[in-house]
This record gives C-alpha cells, sequence and structure tokens, in this order.
DNA sequence: AAGTGGTCTAGACCACCCC
DNA sequence: GGGTGGTCTAGACCACTTG
C-alpha cells in the first residue's frame, strides 16, 4: 500500500464548510456583527446555498450564530448560564430568576404530567404560565401544574389566582424535588413566547416538587437551547453561572 | 370583518406533516416498527423528499424516529432516564452507571476546561476518556481532566493509567460540585463511540468537582440528546428515573 | 445487486424587517 | 421596495447495510 491514507472517508461538504466558518467566527467576527447573507457566503463558498444551510444550522445549533428573517445573520454571543434548582429563598419566587406570571386557570394536564401527579388520567388541576427573563430576553416560559387539594382556596381565573397559588406555593413545605433534562423542539404556542420560530431546539426540564403527603406541584420548563447553558449548583458554590 | 380567522398564517408544509405523522406513529405503528421508505412516504403525502425529510428531522430531534443508513426509519422507544449526579458511593464509581474507562494520558486541556480547572492556560493535564452504556447501548462519552497535583504518583500511559488514576480520584475527599448541561453536537471523535453520525444532537454535561484546596476534576460528558432524558435526583427521590 | 438514508444542486417563491 | 432568511421542488449521486 504506498498510498497513506486510504481510509479517511470524504468529509460532507457541510461539515467542512462548518468547521471553516467556525474558525473564521473566531478570528475574524465580533459578537454581534452581521455575517454576509447566504447567497453570498455560499457563492463565496462555491457551494449550494442548502449546503450552506445545513452548516450554518449546525452552528446555531451550537449557538454560534444568531438569525434572523428579514434581517440577517449575526454572531451569537457565548451562551450566559441560567439557575436551575435550589435558589434563593425558595423555588417558586418571581424575583430571583426573573419569572413573570402571565395566568392560570383549571386544565386537564397531559397524561405524562398527570402519571407524575399522581391524579387520576382526566383529572383537572390548576395550571400556571410563567415566563422568565434574563439579560434582558425571554429565556424560558413554564408550565406548574398544581393538584386542587394542594391549592384549597377558591381559585377563580386569571392573573389574580395565578398570583395567589404561586403564593400558596410559597408556603408549601417542599420536601424534595426529581428533575429530568431532555431535547426538545418549541410547540407553536411557547414559541412566540420565546421569539422563536416552531420547531427551535429547547431544552425541557421537568420538576416533580413532593410535600409530605405525596406530589404537589410539577413544572414543565422549556428553555431556549440556543442562548442558555443551564447550571446546577448542588452544594453551594456557583462558578459555572456566569 | 366577515371572516372567521384570518390572522393565521400557514402552517409550513413540513410542520403539519410532522404533527400528521407524529399522531400517526402514535396509533397506527408500535415501537420498533419499521416506516415506509422516504421516497414512498413523500409520494403518499405529496411532498419533496427533502420536505419529508424535514419532518423526520423533526421527529427524531424529539426522540420519536430513529434513522439509520442503509436501514430504514423505525419507530424509537420511548427514552430512557440516565442518572446525573450523586449517586451510589463516589461520582467515578463505574459499576453504578455503566463506565467503562478507555485510558488516558497527559494533554493540554481546552481553554474553557483550563479555566475551571484554574490552572494556566497550555498546561498539561491527565485526561481520562470513559463510555457509558445502558439498557445495551452506548450513551455517553466523557473526558475527565485531572490537573497533575491532584495524582501525587507517577502516571504512565495508557489504560492501566487510568485505572489508577480513577482509583485515585475514588479517594480524594471531594467537597462541592457545580454542573452545566448544555446542547451540542457531536464532535466526529465522539460520534463513532456513540454510534451517531457526526453532528448529531448531543446535551453536554460539564462538572467541576472541587476539592478542600480547589477544582480537582472537570468531566465533559457528552450525551447521546435522541435516546437519553438526563435525570437529577436533588433530595433522595428518583421517580423520574424510569 | 438492490434498497435505504445522507448529501448536494439550481432554482423558485414566500414571510418578514427595515428603509 | 429591496434585502434577508425560511420553505419547497425535482432531480442526481453517494455511503451504507443487507440478502
Amino acid at each position: 500500500m504506498g498510498t497513506t491514507q486510504l481510509e479517511t472517508v470524504p468529509e460532507p461538504k457541510y461539515w467542512h464548510l462548518k468547521t471553516v466558518l467556525s474558525d473564521a467566527l473566531d478570528s475574524e467576527f465580533a459578537v454581534g456583527e452581521i455575517l454576509p447573507n447566504e447567497r453570498e457566503l455560499a457563492a463565496r463558498f462555491g457551494v449550494a446555498r442548502a449546503t450552506l444551510r445545513q452548516a450554518l444550522e449546525q452552528l446555531e445549533l451550537e449557538g454560534r450564530l444568531q438569525r434572523r428573517r428579514g434581517v440577517g445573520t449575526t454572531v451569537a454571543p457565548p451562551r450566559f448560564g441560567v439557575g436551575i434548582g435550589p435558589a434563593g429563598e425558595g423555588p417558586f419566587a418571581d424575583a430571583e430568576g426573573g419569572w413573570q406570571t402571565e395566568g392560570g386557570g383549571e386544565t386537564v394536564p397531559p397524561a405524562a404530567v398527570a402519571r407524575l401527579l399522581e391524579t387520576p388520567a382526566g383529572a383537572r388541576v390548576f395550571a400556571l404560565r410563567r415566563t422568565r427573563v434574563t439579560h434582558g430576553q425571554p429565556v424560558a416560559t413554564e408550565l406548574l401544574y398544581v393538584p386542587e387539594q394542594a391549592v384549597p382556596e377558591e381559585t377563580p381565573e386569571g392573573d389574580e389566582a395565578a398570583r395567589r397559588v404561586l403564593a400558596a406555593l410559597g408556603r408549601l413545605g417542599l420536601e424534595s424535588q426529581e428533575r429530568s433534562v431532555e431535547l426538545g423542539s418549541v410547540r407553536a404556542e411557547d414559541a412566540r413566547r420565546l421569539d422563536r420560530l416552531p420547531g427551535a431546539p429547547v431544552l425541557v426540564v421537568t420538576t416533580r416538587y413532593a410535600a409530605q403527603d405525596g406530589p404537589a406541584v410539577v413544572a414543565v420548563s422549556t428553555y431556549r437551547a440556543d442562548t442558555c447553558r443551564l447550571t446546577f449548583a448542588d452544594s453551594g458554590a456557583e462558578a459555572l453561572a456566569g
């Protein structure tokens, strides 16, 4: 075998392109700077626009780029860390994390949530919607599901009810919490709140809080995957949070 | 305004397709079942193959489908939970999580890791590679970065060295840990280990463990985002782990 | 060899933003 | 109105797996 590197498979064009662009971003562009448009970039690299777009999509997935229809493609700032989990005074405090409640009412939760709450399928619970804003932009939207018995007072609809339920949760004695994180794509409804197109990648955080007598709340939080790094401080430290 | 719903923007075809397919998956297909091939599906729905593929990509991102080149598209089983964080005897125990060490040696860590370790840029550390197997398939690959002073003995290269460093870590008194989770795409090197194509979405978990005298280890773990749900048990409970 | 998903092309039109 | 990214098409070829 006189050849040196035959077993190497040809790298896909878009993959190589991604590497080249990534290096260029590091060396030749500043955060916030706007890139040449897709048609020009494609021409410059001698590929079809679709191929170029495949590379850009990857870079956007990694949080390196930000693309906005009608505007252009800009170099994204590094992801910022958003704190998840036991922080500050209570898990439902508005102020700390930048949460802003938007209303609530009774609904039938999704089956997966009902299972976590250990309520019968089809049973109604109180659902509370809130959105989290950090660094001046929306990073997450959340639905809190509270079984009726956990909020014993009369609960009307709307913002006022939401605030009252939230306050009641703050007074609750929570014993434990379990949490899971998985990849999802943003549903049409949440997309608007997060200022993204439907289908954009999100990190879905599901948390179940339990009181002495069983599950008290299930929170389903949807975080923008492009701009956020979720941080967990398990033992009082917080250096990854930058 | 005699019209009922004019402000509704026409839904993209691939988005609508995704919904239709998603419903079909729930009602007409069993886990593991193989779907008709892309060319036929595209014809059946009257769209171009590229458009169909956009819908399939979304469903794969959500863990509903699994596509393998040369084989076909199958219905994926529900994601399984993999435990992250303080579990069992120690954070570096092989047995519990299915970790399998693959070797190690000295290297210069990436800048981001050096910053977390608080070592000077360009300083060499010991890097240990291991891979995690659950439910019979690889779910994660990890690089553990250990500054030299934390492993004071002489450290040769290879598997033997890795095992020795791992044992030393087990004896270390760790005081705290901080963790972050973000979306990434798998690098070519890790792709093989995880049995995925380069660029596939992954959840990158970065953990810094500290001992009394400062940072002791930084672990960068790369989890398959299509098959895994990361679970965190913060207060002794573990019901989301299923 | 046949069949699958993965890559790539060249072009068109649309939705959105800003001037 | 003019420019941007987002969607969509119809076709070609390639890499991989399986009989």
